[in-house]
DNA sequence: AAATGTGGCAACCGCCTGCTA
DNA sequence: TTAGCAGGCGGTTGCCACATT
C-alpha cells in the first residue's frame, strides 16, 4: 500500500486552527471549488498587517483535508446544532431505504453534511433503536425476539406451561408480530420498487404513502389484538400499569425464557415507530409473566442471557 | 479532588469510481 | 485500452468535555 497523500513529510494533520481555515476560504473565494490538490501550494494568507514571510507560509495541507474541511464545516449555508423531530425522522426513513449511503441522506436534508448525519446516527439514533429492539440495520424487530409463536411451540421451554398460563392465551395471538413484520417489509418493498422506477425525486413522497400504508397496517393489527387481548383474563390493555415509555427510558423490567433472566425492553420488537399498542400488550404480558415469577426478577443484562441453566 | 468512564464529534484512512492523457 | 490521479464515500479513530465513582 503507497504512502497517503496526507502522509507527505511537513503536512499537518488533526484539529483546524482558525487561521488554517482563514487560508482555506480566502482561497475558495479567489479560486473556487475543486483542484483540492492545487490548493494547499496556493493558499496563503493574505492579512493586513502580516510579514512577507507570513504571507508565503503555505496552508501545510492536504488537499483531500482542505476538501473535507471545507465540505464538513466551512462550507455556506451549514446548520449546526441539534437536529429536530423532523429532520430524525427523515434520517431514520430515508436510512431505511438508503442503508448507509450518508450522503444521499445528506443530499435530503439541506445544510446538513454526510459527516454528520453519520455521526449522529452512530451514536444517537442506532443506539435507540437498539434500545427499542429494532435492529438498525434492517430496520425490522430483532427477530431473535420478535418470533413468539416458535417460543410458543418450542419443546424445550414452555414458559407458559411453567407458570400455569397457557390456558389463558390464544395461539394465534403470538402470530401477529410476524404478520406485522410482514406486512412492513411488504411495504419497504414496494417503496423500493417505486424509487427503482421512478427516480429518486418521489423518495420522499413514496415515503409519506409508504408511512401511510404502514399506519393502515398497524391500525387493522391493533384492531385484531384489541379483539384477542379482551379474550384473556387480567390481560387486557386498559389493565396495563407499565409504560413502555417507561422501558424506553431504562426502566426496564426481566423476564423469564428458557429458564433464563432477559431484560424487557428487548420484549419490545414490534414497537416501530408507532406501534404504541404493541408496545403496551407485550409489557402487559411481562408484567403478567414477572409478576408470576418475581423470584426471578433480579438483576440482569442483555444480548447474553443472565443466568445459564 | 482525582480517577475513570462515556458520549459526541471532527478528522483521518483506505477503498472505490470516474476522468483523462 | 489502460495506468495514474483526483475526488468522493463510508468506516474508524482519537480527542475533548462532561458525568460518575
Amino acid at each position: 500500500m503507497g504512502r497517503s497523500p496526507c502522509d507527505q513529510i511537513g503536512l499537518k494533520k488533526g484539529p483546524w486552527t482558525p487561521e488554517e481555515d482563514q487560508k482555506l476560504i480566502q482561497y475558495i473565494q479567489v479560486h473556487g471549488l475543486g483542484k483540492w490538490s492545487n490548493l494547499p501550494k496556493n493558499a496563503v494568507s493574505k492579512k493586513e498587517g502580516e510579514t512577507y514571510q507570513k504571507r508565503r507560509e503555505r496552508l501545510q495541507r492536504c488537499g483531500k483535508s482542505c476538501r473535507l474541511r471545507w465540505t464538513n464545516y466551512l462550507r455556506p449555508g451549514i446548520k449546526r446544532g441539534r437536529f429536530s423531530i423532523e429532520e430524525d425522522e427523515t434520517i431514520i426513513q430515508l436510512h431505511s431505504v438508503l442503508g448507509n449511503k450518508w450522503s444521499a441522506i445528506a443530499a435530503r436534508l439541506p445544510g446538513r453534511t454526510d459527516n454528520e448525519i453519520k455521526n449522529y446516527w452512530n451514536t444517537r439514533i442506532r443506539k435507540r433503536l437498539l434500545r427499542r429492539g429494532i435492529d438498525p440495520v434492517t430496520h425490522n424487530p430483532r427477530l431473535d425476539f420478535c418470533d413468539l409463536s416458535s417460543i410458543f411451540n418450542s419443546a424445550q421451554l414452555n414458559v407458559l406451561i411453567l407458570l400455569g398460563l397457557q390456558a389463558l392465551v390464544n395461539p394465534e395471538f403470538f402470530k401477529l408480530p410476524n404478520s406485522l413484520l410482514l406486512s412492513q417489509t411488504e411495504n419497504q418493498e414496494l417503496l423500493l420498487h417505486n424509487q427503482n422506477s421512478q427516480g429518486p425525486e418521489n423518495l420522499l413522497r413514496n415515503l409519506q404513502q409508504n408511512q401511510l400504508l404502514h399506519d393502515q397496517s398497524i391500525s387493522q393489527h391493533n384492531n385484531q389484538l384489541h379483539n384477542q387481548v379482551s379474550e384473556i383474563p387480567n390481560c387486557t390493555l386498559q389493565n396495563v400499569s407499565y409504560s413502555a415509555s417507561q422501558a424506553m427510558q431504562g426502566n426496564v423490567g426481566s423476564y423469564l425464557m428458557n429458564g433464563q433472566m432477559f431484560q424487557e425492553n428487548m420484549m419490545l420488537p414490534l414497537q416501530n415507530y408507532s406501534y404504541s399498542a404493541f408496545d403496551e400488550f407485550e409489557s402487559s404480558m411481562i408484567q403478567l409473566l414477572t409478576n408470576n415469577n418475581n423470584q426471578y426478577s433480579q438483576n440482569f443484562s442483555f444480548d447474553t442471557p443472565l443466568s445459564g441453566t
